[in-house]
DNA sequence: TGGTGGTTTGCATTCGAATGCAAAAATGCT
DNA sequence: AGCATTTTTGCATTCGAATGCAAACCACCA
């Protein structure tokens, strides 16, 4: 390996060499080399605002042209100890607001420069594998939506991961959130269930370890009693449109004098909910039923439900959480931040006055 | 550098380094010195099948328990060339098909060790930024269940990097291709509005460059044909719901006497027809006017709309294509393979018989 | 012409795990 | 015990790009 003059001698008749021919895709060498400069050169091509003349790039970019060169992302990620991967936590199948948020923070990413390593997450089991699996991949970040205990916040913590909560997060630990806080519009959708006679209110509530239902739960109550509606019932459902169906088949089970409105956690449940009214117990919504839910998912908007109900700002949410993570990437010293957003009251059409 | 007295000294009293006590993570080498061994041992003892002894193991992995030590999947990825990343290229979020394709698939890669590099694409131009993405992410393979131009999985082609189709492929080229065919299905749905009495059909399509729907609709003309019921109108949609509505009423614009079945090349449109029929036009569904149509997503089944519909074996599919994915990378030199999977007919609540 | 300062460039090393090869250890057999 | 065979282990190198440092180059001015 003597080191040569440095007199550039790229006339070696290779350069007629096919790019992929054996197989082998083009590294930084293999362009130095048809360039006849370094590899080093080749790399500062690459990075933007790196000190390279202008000659020196045109000759490097035309053979990379050549060879169809495009820098391997691993081994970049492995030297500069950053993947741009980040891992996104997204629940079920079966609400569909999921597919919504997951679509939306992965093009926020991609428009970040960011690859969105996707992972399902059901139970908190789930969310055990998966935090080993993102640590596997070095990701740069973690996004969640999803189930994820204390333990597990602090595992990453502690691993230096940066994590972006997404509607949901732990009050007694310093974390870094976006948030949808629909309180006023929980406010005045109930005045608005005042206005229209109401004063029997059934609930259908998620699980109990979900932060996101009991936050929307208490607000639904405070409001409810400011207004002196009452709760006849309260059911649990899981978020799926199943649980909705379920939920009201319940209410109707427990209560013999049927609330005028039901309250629904979130839209799924909501379109199970209404369903069953009008299949089953053959209700007119809403003339004989009110219902109300939150998320505002673009099917809830379709013309069978057509639901009155709190939209989240998910486009803005989105770029929020992509924004927090790269700066939790670039600046880990910096102080956690919470970034709250407001609902936004979709009039929809599942309300009306209340039957006398 | 002196090379020590093959004789184990792991007493130094570093065994009390905290893990990431300066923000590194353990490596191979630090477990590989608090077990008292080489490097190459932790590396096999991560690696299942190779030679390594039961005392060894033991030892290696109690260090690496300690330090919390995980191969780091970038390195691994370098060395062997092999990311054990998938691009997956799935389109918008307006058809709700694909979240559910989405996350099966993505389950099935999690079960076979992968990981899911997701990627939203909804025109051609996305899917060429997309491939260069995937290029230098060094994904061992991708699942196209989107657009993609002959010209681009020529380009994946030459670059060696396997693709398996989903519902799609290119007829004068060989690929790799997992594909639902509904046509005995289709078959059977137009024998049975036959014999319901419909002899007027309309017909709302996709986008004319995609192959899914073309094929559909052949094979709905030649069973509308073969059962001499005639289309009396065909309008184009884009998958989305809302074209459900605005086929609708272009259909109606169209001919005077509206036909007595609409047959909508998916879902979404075929939920989109059925709100505009009902709501708009005031029609009773099925009474009315009947509807069936393709894919059987979850919501297709939704009390609103109970859709005869003819199902995609979503799960099965999801599972044979990342089968394929890992065959295709495994033995590259193997010959291209089709699978087809048979639709299900959902009966569904969509049809009846044809109004007089 | 020579010196100064600034810009380009290349060299050599690094990231962390995998692996072919040879040395060492363990096992089996006579 | 002595030798052959098999298994286990460590050494050294490799993957492909990034980067600190020093050498080379360039421009400019005195």
């Amino acid at each position: 390996m003597a080191n040569s003059p440095r007199k550039k001698k790229p006339s070696k008749s290779e350069a007629k060499v096919v790019p992929l021919i054996k197989g082998r895709r083009a590294t930084s060498y293999d362009v130095a080399r048809l360039a006849g400069v370094s590899q080093s050169a080749v790399s500062r091509c690459f990075k933007p605002g790196a000190s390279i003349s202008g000659k020196m790039r045109e000759r490097v970019m035309k053979a990379a042209k050549e060879l169809e060169y495009q820098p391997n992302a691993i081994a970049r990620g492995l030297i500069t100890q950053r993947s741009n991967l980040v891992a996104v936590l997204v629940s079920g199948r079966l609400n569909l607001y999921y597919p919504e948020v997951l679509f939306k923070i992965t093009e926020e990413l991609a428009e970040a420069g960011l690859q969105a390593l996707l992972f399902t997450v059901e139970t908190e089991d789930d969310a055990e594998a998966v935090i080993e699996q993102a640590w596997q991949y070095q990701v740069d970040g973690v996004i969640s939506a999803s189930h994820m205990s204390q333990a597990q916040y602090k595992l990453l913590e502690k691993r230096q991961i940066p994590v972006v909560f997404f509607n949901r997060y732990f009050s007694d630990h310093p974390n870094t959130v976006v948030y949808c806080d629909p309180s006023e519009q929980v406010r005045d959708v109930v005045k608005q269930l005042y206005t229209l006679g109401h004063r029997r209110a059934g609930l259908i509530i998620g699980p109990e370890d979900n932060m996101v239902s009991r936050e929307r739960a208490r607000m639904v109550q405070d409001s409810l009693s400011e207004f002196g509606i009452g709760t006849v019932c309260e059911v649990r459902g899981d978020f799926t449109y199943e649980s909705g169906t379920s939920g009201l088949q319940e209410i109707n089970r427990q209560v013999m004098d049927r609330p005028s409105v039901v309250i629904c956690i979130n839209d799924m449940m909501a379109m199970g909910c209404m369903d069953e009214a009008r299949s089953v117990l053959g209700l007119d919504v809403p003339k004989d039923l009110s219902i109300v839910s939150f998320d505002g998912i673009g099917m809830s908007q379709f013309a069978s439900y057509e639901l009155t109900t709190i939209r989240q700002p998910i486009g803005r949410m989105s770029e929020a959480a992509v924004r927090m993570i790269l700066e939790r990437v670039e600046r880990p010293e910096q102080s956690h931040e919470k970034r709250v957003f407001e609902g936004a009251m979709i009039p929809g059409g599942s309300i009306a006055r209340a039957p006398s």
